[in-house]
DNA sequence: CGGTCCCTTGAATATCATCAACGTAAGTGG
DNA sequence: CCACTTACGTTGATGATATTCAAGGGACCG
């Protein structure tokens, strides 16, 4: 982890490690497309900075900072918070390796969410100008890039299905995401450590913290669930994908197959 | 509205309009960046496909659907709706003139939502295919683009607190969001219509339809709005900016100032 | 005129927030 | 090592809020 200068860093309090060597990052295939190639991987270090460390609880970006990088998750667990207008905070996601961090700082050039720590955890820090400069030169490059972006619009939209939802089905939704995430990484979709508080659940599900305790302690008594502090195993992930399914009485109806009309484009 | 076959266009059942020119459209400056000149603006015609006329309750995609070209609202209006995973559905947004539609589905190359004209409404089709190839010649576009996805991410994020807050708040919070685009449209901030049903609002606040009518009265009958079927008046916006600050009882706190740690990029 | 769609209103019930107390584990300092 | 503190989580009692079920009003349309 030799101290890396070559690129201007904005703090120098964290030390630095060697500038980010895609080809050999375990998460490389979720940040670049699967087909680039050695050679088009190492032309990228030009538009990457250093990796960069992030201690438990410390802050990676806050609300209303300067936008100029983006971060990807190379190993660790971050999450993202705002504020609504009465001043009361929620957070918009939870963050692991691969994940791409700080798009809605895009359209402002400012940040509105502030990005913190769970654990210590090492981010990839992508100089957007030199990030919009490569894009020009590297056609798959932006269509994968805008792929993320649309991720990010796709799973912020689902998050908007919270609202909507009763507190049992938040929280099977939110086990259910996690499984999913960490399953796609190959890792375990069974058993995994809830790296946010209760409380982060709770902002997170818009639900009181208290809800939050409530629900686990049920869904472990019925079974669904085994739980010790922050680790959880899911017993019945049916039974779970269930609860997300239906909670009105009668009528809890089987999503509607997928429409596949052919376009001719 | 001269039918115009010189782009491929998905159906032939709706009349086709002249190709759109973006020179002459009433809402340029939000599809475009506003220092673009016309000699640049005139090289977006071949990216663009006709303007499309959606009529009210018409689809305008569906979700499943082959993505092939993203929509820029010219008038009327639009709601785009998805299904949880219990088949409940819920509408993730309301598009107006200036809105990019679409942009969900970049990421799988098919829809995940449905999008509906809630009247009689006009969009402009552009080309996906074309459009990336021409970010490629044009750095100015790219980033707007880029801004535009960062905007619909930042828009998605907000309605998430929907979740965490009671219905008055949700309630007030929309009011808000649409009067707001408006003003910034250049229409009235305080009278304008409600163009989606009750069902629809309860659909993307989260809440029952009865609820719903059940809180625009209480709003009505305390003075905040002034309301006749669809048409609403914002009566006292700084109430109900207060709506939206605090239901708890004593610690309604002011949003902190942000925070404008300079950062050296 | 009968039907449908959209909306409103009422009464009973379920769900969740609030307030409060307590438990446990980890860290600190004497 | 023990008393103390702090952070985090659990659990209980109570009340506010929103849902559910039900009925009905009003506009529009054939």
């Amino acid at each position: 982890m030799a101290n890396n200068t070559s690129f201007q860093c904005r703090t120098l309090e964290v030390p630095r490690p060697a500038p980010t060597r895609c080809s050999r990052c375990a998460v490389r295939n979720l940040c670049l497309p699967m087909d680039m190639h050695d050679g088009e991987v190492d032309r990228l270090m030009g538009i990457l900075g250093c990796a960069r460390r992030v201690a438990r609880d410390e802050v990676l970006f806050r609300r209303g900072e300067a936008f100029c990088t983006l971060y990807a998750v190379r190993f660790g667990h971050l999450k993202t918070s705002r504020r609504d207008h009465r001043g009361h905070s929620y957070i918009t996601g939870f963050h692991m390796a691969g994940d791409l961090m700080g798009m809605e700082a895009i359209c402002t050039g400012r940040h509105s969410s502030t990005a913190v720590a769970l654990e210590d955890s090492e981010v990839c820090e992508i100089s957007f100008a030199r990030l919009q400069a490569a894009l020009l030169d590297m056609p798959e490059l932006m269509l994968h890039f805008h792929r993320a972006m649309s991720r990010e619009i796709v799973r912020d939209q689902s998050a908007m299905a919270f609202a909507g939802m009763q507190g049992i089905e938040r929280l099977a939704s939110l086990l259910l995401d996690l499984s999913a995430r960490y399953a796609r990484r190959g890792l375990s979709p069974r058993r995994f450590r809830l790296h946010m508080s209760r409380a982060d659940i709770s902002e997170h599900l818009g639900l009181t913290l208290e809800s939050v305790s409530r629900l686990l302690a049920r869904f472990r008594d019925e079974g669904l669930i085994a739980l010790d502090k922050r680790d959880v195993e899911l017993l019945d992930i049916g039974r779970l994908q269930a609860l997300t399914m239906k909670t009105p009485p009668g009528r809890g109806r089987a999503p509607p197959p997928v429409s596949l009309r052919t376009a001719s484009c």
